[in-house]
DNA sequence: CGTTAGCTTGAATGCTTTCAATTATTGTGG
DNA sequence: CCACAATAATTGAAAGCATTCAAGCTAACG
């Protein structure tokens, strides 16, 4: 159906026919890898109610201004939230992964404030809100997992506020591409420095509050340096150090360890 | 004490002696902005075991890599969330205002991944992080309203990326200005269009991503426009709807309404 | 009333954008 | 399987917004 969808997301497919929980293990596996759940919990969140769907790049799921009933989950590919200004400029805010919700702030907050679309093909599970709240209030562990969940993506806010303020064109490339490379990690369980990162320039523009004409030159420098490669129309990460050296990246903030208390 | 403390603090100070439930019905009055509480909820609140402390402009509360086990309510003055970047360079990520709580994120994330500092002189109460988490425990409101404040803020963050990442250096000057004026409204009741904003060129470079010269014109240009007026060493909206005008506000993001539902 | 932090200003530099075209890739339909 | 359309990438040159540098000024504080 489509070259979008990365190396990561087929191997995700594949990968979650052989677990014991559903479609939704692979949300309760990005769970655990900051929150203790239960045996008991983790089997609360497989049996939520669901259902499958399917949606293309550029495709949306959550308008700003929309009242949501629903949170999705993604079971492969990317997602983003974006914002836009009045003049037609548009900001990515955040990225989304294989094993993230996207919009458990909808069980609070009754107005979205931006809009969440697909970056490549996406395969996400739609949850009833009602029946996540229900989840919260019967399973406090949940409750807390999914705060952390929300905590730590603010937290990638704070850092990006950072990269795109306090940063040159070079490095806030370079740090986004160790970013990625952190998180997909975690979620991919395989460690390689291999990884196909899905975004086209425009994008990756819109991700750094830069032009696609500088990112164009930002890329083929990195590229030059050997930093990173360009398959077909993705990037690589082919030194992630040379990357690291530049942007002088340090993942703390993605509170990796949370788990381990101290 | 000082000139630093802002009229809206002088305001709070004196408004605080006259309500019922003690040094922290501000934190009270700032969550039921966009909560529910019932008086059960806000007196167990106001009964929480804390210590008042007075800090100074640029004390830190909290720096990257600590592990907190006090939460910080801010009863007058303004604080700052900052991260700084390998090369010296300094990005404010948050600013707080009275009635706000500094760090209820140490609940769940246990290394800091941001410093906190005071803008003013500052007034706050320190709580222990776990009586606040019995407190969540035992009312399931109180948790929610920390919940949304949470949620609120890193909707501030995504809002300011777009303000970074999107807008020239005038708009984004505007834009702060305005962000300032509805925030401290909520909690001054007072509308005026008249608040001293005590922040100096170069933090508000900081907050912004721009150097302290670039907001030196940009302030100047508001002011030849008549839209800020500058007394002392502090700025004060003459005219908030220029100001709005430039910067193409629009206040959803800030979430005031939240209570009414739809 | 000096000291100091903050503000102001001009000029030169530079990073990034804008503009305008061209080239490459991917997907599609015949 | 090839031609065509559409999207993405690339490039050079000019322009501009913001930074840097350097110096002088102002206002608050002790």
């Amino acid at each position: 159906m489509s070259s979008d969808v990365t190396r990561l997301s087929q191997w995700m497919d594949h990968h979650r026919t052989r677990m014991e929980l559903g479609p939704l293990s692979i949300l309760i596996r990005k769970l655990l890898s900051h929150s203790p759940l239960s045996t008991a919990d983790q089997q609360a969140i497989a049996a939520l109610p669901h259902k499958v769907r399917r949606l293309q790049p550029g495709e949306s799921i959550l308008r700003e201004g929309d009242q949501a009933e629903i949170c999705p989950v993604l079971l492969s590919g990317f997602a983003y939230r974006q914002k836009v200004a009045s003049d037609g400029g548009r900001q990515i805010v955040a990225l989304k992964l294989p094993g993230d919700a996207l919009d458990l702030q909808s069980l609070y907050l009754h107005k979205a404030d931006h809009d969440i679309r697909m970056l490549t093909n996406v395969e996400m599970a739609l949850l009833p809100l009602a029946a996540i709240e229900q989840l919260t209030i019967a399973r406090p562990a949940v409750a807390r997992a999914i705060l952390i969940d929300i905590l730590v993506e603010a937290s990638i806010g704070r850092e990006w506020l950072l990269n795109i303020g306090r940063r040159n064109a070079l490095a806030r490339l370079a740090h986004l591409l160790c970013e990625l490379h952190d998180r997909v990690s975690d979620i991919a369980s395989e460690t390689s420095e291999y990884f196909e990162i899905p975004l086209t320039q425009e994008q990756l523009a819109d991700l750094l509050g830069l032009t696609p004409v500088h990112i164009n030159r930002m890329v083929r420098q990195l590229e030059k340096m050997g930093a990173i490669g360009r398959p077909s129309r993705s990037l690589t990460i082919l030194n992630l150090s040379e990357l690291a050296k530049i942007s002088n990246f340090s993942s703390a903030y993605l509170h990796r360890n949370n788990l381990s208390g101290v």
